[in-house]
DNA sequence: TGAAATGTTGGGGCG
DNA sequence: ACGCCCCAACATTTC
């Protein structure tokens, strides 16, 4: 084996895992010697409001793990609490490795990061080498016929099915030699969440178990689920999706495995397997397009959807977030992210259709919103989906496209058992009222002791109108668009 | 990965 | 037997 790095230093970032891990693997196969280190990045936490943030909390669980299996292997984890940007270049000098390797990380923040590092590292002759590991294709490898990215989800999906190979997906070997892994100074142990300035106990590990482990456990109860995964997935009250978005942000599971494990049951006749390869491919397709399309995190895809006059609505927008709106299944999707930090994905669709038409509110701000709750959040795929939600993104879905939110939960809750566990105050009500209870017919709301207005919100817009609206709105862009044009 | 409005067809009630 | 109306069921188009 070629060494061509006496001592390399490896940083993990959303990759918290041993195993099947590229950028450990390279790094492994090429140094003589190799200290790790994990950054609870200042940059990054210093600024979060909320001190009971679930996922530091679920990275600090999975850091406790990745400790102990580097241990078992004669290393352990080196954990600072500083700004990354800073505090790399300066360990990798105290430790006097020749180079820095680190996975690459597409967030535009994240690139910037590691552009200054990587010059303060070369102004002291250090190399910093990064890998692909957190997706099957990045950037330039899934290309039209002429070279230019796609911008639609289906030809997408068929190139980069047709690119696909045993090797694009195959695990990276995690097999130190004997005393190849460095021990860290004892002054680096992981600090306790205390330390860190975050609360313990917010995260429910029965529920969603961290670490390297836990995803495995997860991903194993899913492949007992996944045959029926595309009839499941689109029902909130059923177990249907994964659950490993929180696992596939951090990299607690690689991204191969779940595709290796997807492809071979798909060409065994499972569907389900191919419906949710597809929805891995989703997650390729948006990391692509916020790496071509970085203003995206601030514009809309569509530059012409910059002239949509969103309306202010501090009320409204703060009913939604709360789960006040109203219309039962939006308020079930909204507490079910407060008090969880997971939302089923087609509550997403509805709960940012409701906030983007309904209450014709900029789709930023739900953005925002989303990005501060949830647990598995990704800014490739999260501003991805909501662009999608508002009509502006690439791809999205028409703008005259509206969820009506009443038939939403008519179709995909029709017995009210996801509302009636988030929204207790409607339990009480009939599988036919519990979707709307402005309709139910004051007899029937005598007899279940229900008033609208006292024990549930009446509704904050009406569909109809709320719809009209919305439509308008956008028409009045396209208006404009012709009349520019003239 | 919609929904609503509009158009078409065909059966049944009824004079 | 026939025309007429109503309306459900389905198809198409429009937003």
């Amino acid at each position: 084996m070629v060494m061509t790095h006496e001592h390399v230093l490896f940083w993990f970032r959303r990759d918290l895992r041993a195993k099947d891990n590229a950028g450990l693997a390279a790094a492994l196969a090429s140094a003589a010697r190799v200290h790790c280190v994990f950054v609870f990045d200042r940059d990054i936490l210093d600024p979060l409001e909320d001190r009971r943030d679930r996922r530091v909390e679920f990275i600090w669980h999975s850091l406790a793990e990745l400790d102990r299996v580097l241990q078992q292997h004669g290393g352990g984890l080196c954990v600072l609490h500083a700004q990354a940007r800073e505090a790399i270049p300066v360990l990798a000098r105290a430790l006097g490795v020749d180079a820095v390797f680190a996975n690459h990380d597409y967030e535009p923040e994240a690139v910037a990061r590691d552009e200054t590092v990587r010059s303060a590292l070369a102004g002291s002759g250090i190399a910093f080498r990064t890998f692909k590991d957190q997706v099957i294709f990045e950037r330039d490898e899934v290309l039209t016929a002429s070279g230019t990215p796609f911008s639609v989800f289906t030809p997408y999906k068929n190139a980069w099915l047709r690119r696909l190979t045993a090797d694009d997906a195959r695990a990276w070997p995690f097999a130190p030699r004997a005393g190849q892994l460095a021990p860290p100074a004892p002054a680096s142990a992981l600090p306790s969440l205390d330390v860190l300035g975050f609360t313990s106990g917010v995260l429910d590990l029965q529920a969603l178990p961290a670490g390297a482990s836990g995803a495995e456990r997860m991903f194993e109860d899913f492949l007992s689920r996944i045959d029926r995964y595309h009839e499941a997935r689109d029902y909130p009250a059923a177990r249907g999706p994964s659950y490993l978005s929180v696992h596939l942000r951090f990299g607690t599971i690689p991204i191969r495995r779940l595709v290796r494990e997807a492809w071979q049951r798909w060409q065994e006749g499972s569907r389900g397997a191919e419906v949710w390869l597809s929805e891995l491919i989703w997650r390729d397709f948006y990391f692509q397009i916020l790496a071509h399309h970085p203003r995206v995190v601030n514009e809309s895809f569509k530059a012409e959807y910059e002239a949509i006059r969103w309306r202010e609505d501090p009320e409204g927008f703060a009913a939604w977030c709360a789960g006040r709106t109203g219309y039962p299944i939006v308020d079930a999707a909204m507490r079910q992210l407060n008090q969880t930090g997971y939302m089923h994905n087609r509550l997403r669709m509805v709960a940012a259709s409701f906030l983007t038409k309904h209450l014709l509110i900029d789709w930023r701000h739900g953005e925002r919103y989303f990005a501060a709750k949830l647990n598995d959040y990704d800014l490739a795929a999260n501003n991805g989906g909501w662009q999608w939600a508002a009509s502006t993104g690439c791809d999205a879905q028409p703008y005259f496209r509206i969820f009506n939110p009443i038939n939403q939960s008519q179709k995909f809750d029709p017995e009210g058992k996801f509302i009636r566990r988030y929204v207790p105050e409607l339990a009480r009500l009939s599988d036919a009222d519990i979707h709307a209870p402005w309709l139910m017919k004051p007899v029937e709301a005598r007899a279940r002791s229900f008033e609208l207005g006292r024990d549930y919100p009446a509704p904050i817009v009406e569909h109809a109108a709320a719809r009209a609206r919305a439509l308008s709105a956008f028409k009045a862009i396209r208006e404009g668009e012709n009349s520019a044009a003239v």
